[in-house]
DNA sequence: TGCAAAATAGAACGATCGTTCGTTTTATTT
DNA sequence: AAATAAAACGAACGATCGTTCTATTTTGCA
């Protein structure tokens, strides 16, 4: 029998139109299990992430839990889609708030940093899942592919604001500073996870105020 | 039976002690067998690497494969020292001829792109591994995490080295430049092997320079 | 050339994988 | 409360995995 963990934050985008619709058990257990398959999947991968193991953590039969999706990719997409809202709500959302130019480029930088040393420890699946699927083509990567463009292309849009807005030398190369922030996340993500390198977040915190001062950020 | 490509560079870490030893047929077909396993490994990983399909692109059977290595493990680790023992050779011997300072620094960088540049098609064991084993302790994590902190010490190094030889700002954080520059080789990596961003090599040569300029480099 | 040792083959093992199927239990609606 | 639909179960499948064992072939040396 599934037991099921209303205290566990499960995002809207599982749930069907509309607002406060009813959810049916089906939903329910199935927001549930990609809830589970979520913390799996972050931690040992998209591949590594099994039926199996996940009915068991569920206390559920493999059939029941794969009832819910019909495949093993279609649940591995579920996952991606999980993450992608997780991801979208926490950073970049939350950094609406700030106004355009640099502080809203200083707030989605934050939030990328703050999510990916959480990671350290949970593991980030735009990360592993880059790894696992950069040679093997198919609805998966595409999935995963897309949202991590989706993203790149905010954090690009921003830097771009922030030029315009005056926040930013005139000659700025926009895309060339969204690589090098780029680049800064996935070392940090490398040497904290993988080399467990104490101080890697006060690198790429630095590493940030280097690349604003290059740019010509007042600041 | 094994038909071994002696056209295939095999490097020296697997031969026995001394040089001009001669191979018997057993460490030829070892040597073949990790060179063939280093090919599947950068492809599909180091998880991925199976011995069915090992033994099949070697025309062997399994069990003549795995007597070679008594363990997955065993294999997978001799997989790493042959990688390991070809970056060196390629990345790092091949800078030493230039002279201490930014030379060598910038020889060392170079040779570095270059080879991810390589690896753009055929994939990096130092970034999947990473992804693959950041969470799994065992010899196979060990001997990876080893030869990583091998290869960024030698890079640290070549820092402190140009700095020692004034051609760096006396001020300049040697870690905090070479952790920049790990950050230039993985967002190269991940944009250009994952994403297939056009023209990431440039970005990833302009942010080295934008690195030089920073920390103070004449050039 | 002959013999011991090393190398390879082949079959089988237990385990795990994703998936299918028919049945039974549980929710929802009438 | 009865009827219907949805959800979960449990067993089984074929495939693949790493590994073990024994038998056979090949190699290197005396």
């Amino acid at each position: 029998m599934a037991v099921i963990d209303l205290t566990s934050k499960i995002s809207r985008a599982l749930l069907p139109q509309g607002g406060g619709a009813l959810l049916h058990k089906g939903q329910q257990t199935k927001a549930a299990i990609v809830d589970a398959a979520l913390g799996l999947a972050t931690q040992i991968g998209l591949e590594g992430l099994s039926i199996g193991a996940l009915a068991e953590v569920m206390r559920m039969s493999k059939s029941g839990v794969f009832a819910h999706f019909g495949s093993r990719e279609e649940l591995q997409i579920s996952v991606i889609r999980e993450y992608h809202a997780r991801f979208e709500e926490e950073v970049f959302y939350a950094a609406l708030e700030k106004p355009k130019g640099m502080p809203r480029l200083q707030a989605l930088f934050n939030n990328w940093m703050n999510r990916t040393s959480v990671e350290i420890d949970s593991g980030c699946l735009y990360i592993s899942g880059a790894v696992e699927f950069d040679d093997r083509p198919g609805p998966v990567r595409d999935a995963l592919a897309g949202s991590v463009q989706t993203w790149l292309a905010a954090m690009n849009r921003a830097v771009v604001q922030a030029k315009e807005a005056g926040h930013l030398n005139a000659d700025a190369d926009e895309q060339q500073m969204a690589f090098e922030i780029h680049g800064l996340i996935l070392a940090l993500h490398y040497e904290a996870r993988f080399l467990k390198t104490p101080g890697s977040v006060t690198r790429a915190h630095t590493g940030f105020t280097n690349i604003l001062a290059r740019y010509g950020c007042a600041l």
